[in-house]
DNA sequence: TAGTTTTTCCGAAACGTTTCGGATTCCTTT
DNA sequence: AAAGGAATCCGAAACGTTTCGGAAAAACTA
């Protein structure tokens, strides 16, 4: 390991001047700035993180606490987000920590741990529900952090979200204008923020409808959940809805499956549309009759996330911290009107 | 956050016996060293990682270092791996640092300049390869590392291995012992260690029989190369396979479907026997006809890789260092002699 | 009692970096 | 020619921990 000590010594510099070169700081000769580097290159000497964080309080390392769920991996969609992040700040010089804590363990004191060992810059916080402790106790202990996602109007904290109210809004409005009276929304795990953004959006598009509290359903968003839920909606003495928003694709494409099997057509009985988070496991373009969605990339998230946490861990101003991706709305196959 | 020194002057104690009795030296008193404790308790101090690292060498730190192949989060056995490492140093006190690189990037690199920052005290390497160049490299490096699997005969390193040579022998003796003649093995990716080595007990088991090379398939371990190899050695002119072997439950299911489609039974037609990993996605027990199989869960390879590295770390003599997981033969349905 | 060991403690140095305050040289200005 | 100001450099302190060498006091040994 070379040090900053073996520069010095071997270009007859003193410690503090090899280390403002490979800073970039003003005060350092350009003919000099140039030596250094190219010694430190030569020597392949790269600063010694631990030492740095200790006097500067930067270790260029960044986490991600996450409760050992049981079905992690099971969907590749939380590889997808540790990939990005992981990914995405590796290109920018900084580490990326992933701490998977016990399932019945309490969140708070792990991150407490984390920040009395004084080993990162910050946090990403996935998953933020509608009273997230995290949020507070993070900003109370004065340590930077990003969240996915939103949590209540006025986020006075660094994060990337998508419009989720519009999009579900959007949605919804697609079907209403078209002349649905009674829509479906499957909806994810209550509690989660964007799902009660979501539910907000899919109410006000349905205020001249007088929505039904049965045709609104909240449940892990996978195949299986979709399938279920559409057979219940069809089979129980309720009101059979003739459209059914959808939360992500893999929902749809259970309601898909359901419908085939329940002899109901898409559109012509049932019309259908999703939210398209993009995932690699299932296309919106693989489905027949073509999905109507909302697109919004989820791996279009990880580079803003990043930008934010290392934004707020440079002590930026918020502003620029608080980052909305857009969508796209795509119409194609699974609307019509309702008949009769 | 408490520091030594907060602990040291709220008990009238110098700075090194505080360090000492949280330490469990030996010449601190007693009674002193609850004191400390209690009160280190009580301030929640945690160590700050960065100073002990620059002075003592450790950082609790170990990483996982991984080219983002695009097929990552696709199998949900890449994020057991990380889940797992990471619970299980986690559970000791240590944490689990994920590197995704890019999937062009030379690899060597990378170590060496995680290295250079002087931030983690060892890795864990997987995957490992016929000729794997980071052996070579951390061992030269001097870094503590262990590895899951085996490269060569006489690996003078930490690792964590299951006995694929006798796993593939025994899988393949087993249908040689009930006469089948031409049998097929469905193995890993070439040029991957336990692929290499795997396809040694497989030759060997053979002897008697004179193995056919067109019986032997390398490939990606999933359902799609499972189905289409089957098809392939049944379509062919060449010698139509009477039993197969699969290097894993998710080749098996491919060969399943395979078959079904092909008009042949299991065993009645052909036999089939698989390595069982016990992945989450898909259980042995689910085949019809029952699986026989070696089974040898992938889960319990986390805390033996981490109980080595961590070993490794602590200067621990390589005996110890080296374990073998063990496996278990069940015979199930999906093997009998061949028809005529 | 004097010497020796054991127990319990402490000061100071070290790890590699950043940064504060000051110092030196050299050029410009008057 | 003296004063002022850039430009360029350096020494020393600091971050929080571990550890080496030693010291003081208490307990044994002869």
């Amino acid at each position: 390991m070379a040090t900053l000590k073996d520069i010095a010594r071997k270009l007859d510099l003193s410690i503090t001047q090899v280390s403002r070169a490979l800073n970039d700081h003003s005060d350092v000769n350009e003919e000099t700035r140039l030596r250094v580097k190219e010694a430190a290159r030569a020597m392949n000497y790269h600063p010694n993180v631990s030492a740095r964080k200790l006097v500067s309080g930067r270790s260029g390392m960044v986490g991600l606490v996450v409760p050992q769920h049981r079905n992690l991996g099971q969907d590749g969609i939380f590889m997808e987000v540790v990939a990005g992040l992981s990914a995405n700040f590796s290109g920018r010089g900084m580490q990326f920590v992933l701490h998977i804590m016990r399932e019945d363990e309490p969140a708070l004191p792990v991150y407490q741990k984390l920040i009395g060992k004084a080993m990162l810059d910050g946090f990403v916080l996935i998953d933020p529900m509608d009273h997230d402790p995290r949020v507070d106790f993070l900003r109370k202990a004065g340590v930077p952090f990003v969240v996915h996602g939103r949590i209540g109007d006025a986020p006075d904290y660094p994060y990337f979200d998508i419009e989720n109210e519009r999009i579900a809004n959007e949605l919804t409005t697609h079907l209403v204008e078209r002349g649905h009276q009674r829509i479906a929304f499957l909806n994810g795990i209550a509690g989660r923020s964007y799902v009660t953004v979501r539910e907000r959006g899919y109410r006000a598009a349905l205020q001249a409808v007088e929505p039904d509290p049965r045709l609104h359903l909240n449940g892990p968003m996978d195949e299986a959940t979709g399938l279920t839920a559409t057979v219940r909606l069809f089979s129980d003495g309720g009101p059979r809805p003739t459209g059914i928003v959808c939360g992500n694709v893999r929902l749809a494409r259970g309601v898909y499956q359901a419908l085939a099997a329940l002899g109901l057509s898409i559109p012509g009985d049932v019309s259908v549309v999703a939210h398209d988070d993009q995932l690699p496991t299932l296309r919106a373009s693989a489905f027949f009759p073509a999905l109507t969605v909302t697109k919004a990339p989820l791996r279009d998230s990880w580079e803003p996330l990043a930008d934010c946490l290392a934004g707020a861990i440079e002590g930026q101003p918020l502003e620029g911290l608080q980052r909305i991706g857009s969508y796209q709305f795509i119409a194609r196959n699974s609307v019509t009107s309702p008949q009769g």
